[in-house]
DNA sequence: GCAAGGTGCCAATGCGGATTATTAGCGGCT
DNA sequence: AGCCGCTAATAATCCGCATTGGCACCTTGC
């Protein structure tokens, strides 16, 4: 591997090492003063030796690499991933180039350290960044708290919080999806509307709960309390929908295919008896991508706007904390019809 | 940004920043001797002030970055791309784990420089890592060259060929699968097939034009010329179906779904008339993903090889290029069936 | 009592480039 | 002649860490 380096130039070029960097930056301000002739003897010396800057000397005299970190807490080209994340990537990429910034991938698993992913051995690995996108569940909060105290700059996709402080985040808008499903639900005649959901107490959980919620009691119509499901449990959805449901609101991760099936199984047509609606993504499960209906996360905007965050807050260094809420993408698949009419067999 | 640097702990711990180094490194030959005591002091520092080491620093001391590049020569991530990469990017993922190595991802379209993907502006953007995969079409075979004559490790996913030198590469056994599909075809008893291609001259699509015609010939049957098609042309397939041709052996980047449309727009019926094979992956395309037959390119496993045969080059520089070749994954769609019986009305 | 051989630590140096402070040279002006 | 002002280029530093060579301070052994 062949290296030349400024000093080599130099010689070449019969001037200073200082001399070469000067003309390499284009220094105007200050005593930066080369005349005409010297540059281009430079320029010629540079293009004989073939010089080509080494860039970790220059990041680590220059205090910037022009890169950004991608960490993500889990794998994310895997099969079960299912090409998740490339939406997203698609965004970061995509907002990166504009900002001509390259992308350093992470790799999560860890080996031996099963609680340090950014931290490991005395090290900060993002910190070969000038600034980081995170993504992925499964964060440890520690190291999020860390990264924040360190002044590091960062931007989450997906809503997230720390005990002591408030971290940068792109979030999709849950509250007002769940609300406009709701709505669109009731308009097409449905009157009891079932909630199915993990009871995880996640903010995302919570924001659809309550949008669920409150535009039930706004609409006037009867609010059942939200029914458990997953881990191949369907029975009190069984159970809702034999007491007149004929509207499932199903929270990711439970798997709508799986949930269809128990349904069918029961006798109950979908949508015709009982439609069913996905309120966001899921990721890691079979589910037949197009056919569901609901809403979805809005993923390459939301890598976008991550990016173009990031910029803002690497731009403000000390500056508060950034949100930014994108709107999600309501998708008709073959899942959701009218309300069946009342009195008519619904067996 | 609060930075502490390994001359903060030493004066915390009342030591030279060398002894701070050589705890953290744990040098064991030559003179590094540090007592148990002292370990404890500078341990015990680097607790109290939070130190973690600064990479860049550390990889110009040191002459490692830890990182490998991944170079595409287009867009990674965009819809169009439809997860083509995603694949061999999970094999790389999973490679580069277990080497403990993060990826660099660089961004490719260039605003500028037309010509200058990895050599920009006097600055090589490789060289900050320790070797590089690179893949995708249109890359300049000069680039590859100057990366090769500056001695700088890298693997291309794909076969490439440069003027002065060899490079190394992953390839997949296009040949190989080619002939098998071949004889699969010819088992079930097709006699006239008919191989539709661009007429590029890409290794790629030599090999498998001449695995079908030795194949063919070794069968004893009849080797029709390569029929063109492509841009919405397919006047000389449908020529060739009409002339009695059973089985066609689509190459990619022709649309095996284009190309069914019109042999059934012509009357024919798809697989029970002709039958249609893809050879090898189509990107870029809007293509029933499984329902064609043929065979795909093993990308998760090419990705994977790339990782290892970077690693085998780093550990040997100077040494010869290597190659890989990894055999294709056939496919069986439901565009493939036994030839009709001969004498039937095919029409 | 003193050379030989360990031990434990540190000053100095280098990695390659950016930035600063400084010097050298030159002409004009008093 | 002496001073000023300006330009062109260089020497000296620094970025944070790893590594080399060497210096004190012990032990041993005779």
């Amino acid at each position: 591997m062949v290296v030349v380096r400024q000093i080599d130039v130099a010689r070449v070029a019969g001037v200073s090492q200082t001399t070469v960097s000067m003309v390499l930056n284009e220094r105007t301000g200050g005593s930066a003063r080369i005349s005409e002739d010297t540059r281009e003897r430079v320029l010629s010396a540079i293009k004989k030796t073939g010089y080509v800057a080494n860039p970790i000397a220059q990041s680590l005299a220059g205090h910037r690499t022009g890169m950004f970190g991608v960490f993500a807490f889990e794998p994310m080209f895997t099969a079960e991933a299912g090409g998740f994340y490339t939406e997203f990537l698609g965004g970061i990429e995509a907002a990166g180039e504009a900002a001509r910034k390259d992308l350093l991938l992470f790799t999560s698993t860890v080996l031996d350290e099963p609680d340090n992913h950014i931290y490991r051995r005395n090290e900060n690995r993002l910190r070969l960044t000038d600034g980081a996108i995170l993504l992925g569940n499964g964060e440890p909060k520690m190291e999020l708290a860390r990264l924040h105290e360190d002044g590091f700059p960062f931007v989450y996709i997906g809503r997230r919080e720390i005990p002591n402080g408030e971290i940068s985040y792109v979030s999709a808008d849950y509250a007002a999806a769940t609300a406009d499903l709701v709505e669109r639900l009731v308009a097409v005649g449905h009157e009891r509307l079932c909630y199915v959901g993990t009871g995880a107490d996640a903010s995302a959980s919570i924001d659809r709960r309550r949008a669920f919620v409150d535009t039930l009691r706004d609409a006037g119509l009867p609010v059942d309390r939200p029914v458990p499901a997953g881990h191949g449990d369907y029975a009190a959805v069984r159970q809702a929908v034999e007491a007149g449901a004929t509207a499932l609101l199903v929270e990711p991760p439970v798997g709508i295919d799986e949930l269809t099936a128990v349904i069918e199984r029961a006798g109950y047509r979908v949508p015709a008896d009982v439609s069913v609606a996905l309120l966001g993504d899921v990721h890691g499960h079979s589910v037949r991508p197009d056919d569901w209906s609901g809403y979805r996360l809005p993923r390459w905007e939301m890598g976008m706007q991550a990016v173009k965050l990031l910029v803002r807050l690497m731009e403000d260094p000390g500056g508060p904390a950034r949100r930014v809420v994108v709107p999600c993408l309501p998708h008709d698949g073959c899942t959701v019809a009218p309300a069946p009419r009342p009195g008519r067999d619904r067996r």
